[in-house]
DNA sequence: CCTTTTCGTTTGACATGCCAAACACCCGAC
DNA sequence: GTCGGGTGTTTGGCATGTCAAACGAAAAGG
């Protein structure tokens, strides 16, 4: 009944994933540590916010400060940077690789989701695109035809998959 | 580079989606209609938030409240949870029966992704399920291969799906 | 050496969304 | 008629996360 509420209970919200993920970046191009400006930077945010947000970051003890003001993630901090990463990777990889899904629209989605869904999810969908994708026999011809049905939904009079209740098509027509 | 602030926005917020579900819900059971206490208890939160909340949302047109107070959704409201609640079933829909994740965290990721996965990509992801769940041959075999691959990621040596790098693996090992 | 730029922080503001508590109101029971 | 319970609103508080603007300090340039 309250599942809904579960929306915020992640281990890091999207702007804490978000500016870790940024501190990891700077600090692979600027030799391991990164500055509040480039933080900014890269998530076009301002200095100020940035600077506040670090406040917490640091005192959850997901990165550091040392006494340059050189910024550096924690062996946690890191491990939340890779589970993120890998999971959007999944995520992405299933929306372009599996089902076809625009490439730029693939990016928005899996940003927005990569976060979110339980490690376990995102490893069963790991698996199912390198399995889709994968050069076996069974992957390849069911691939195969599912393209082939989907095109077909576009043209067909009714969906090919779904018969009569395609709300692929609905969603089309009530734009 | 800047597309994480994509993450925000939506056309509803999480919190606004599921006031109008609520709303739509409670409104199945009552006639037509919803009062601000049925809303709170469906949400389980405050009355007083509720009464906030709803002035947002009335202000937007997406719901409205007659002269005895009782709420409804308009056509647009009534529109975007008709679209949030097929995104939900095709999210969920996936995660159960095409990638065997448990129930109960099929159910909290898909309410998670629900209203933030476009519906182009909720609409090929819903074929995609629709498929590998048909009685097509080609699907048949190859959903029948992967769970006997998946199976044996687990108890083999190195990953059939996967081979070297299997992060699935590497995911479970670093807990 | 002095000026200008860059940098990090702080401040005050705004927006969303939650709570508890106080209030006003209406309606039904007595 | 009055009293109590349920209902909706308002208020003040908290938390997150954003901005612009100002401030001090350090680095760079002349």
């Amino acid at each position: 009944m309250e599942t809904w509420k579960q929306f915020d209970a992640n281990e890091v919200s999207h702007s804490v994933a978000h500016h870790l993920m940024a501190i990891h970046e700077a600090g692979r191009e600027y030799g391991g540590w990164a500055r509040v400006s480039d933080i900014a930077r890269r998530l076009g945010i301002t200095r100020g916010s940035v600077s506040i947000n670090l406040r917490n970051i640091k005192a959850r003890g997901l990165a550091s400060e040392d006494e340059h003001r050189q910024v550096k993630l924690s062996a946690q901090g890191l491990k939340i940077v890779r589970a993120i990463t890998a999971q959007r990777a999944a995520v992405k990889a299933f929306l372009r690789d599996a089902i076809q899904v625009p490439e730029e629209q693939a990016e928005v989605d899996s940003c927005k989701i990569e976060h979110l869904i339980s490690p376990a999810s995102a490893a069963k969908l790991f698996h199912l695109v390198r399995f889709l994708t994968s050069d076996d026999p069974a992957a390849r011809q069911a691939l195969r035809r599912f393209r082939k049905l989907e095109e077909k939904c576009a043209d067909a009079e009714t969906c090919p998959i779904c018969k009569d209740s395609c709300w692929v098509r609905e969603l089309s027509l009530n734009g």
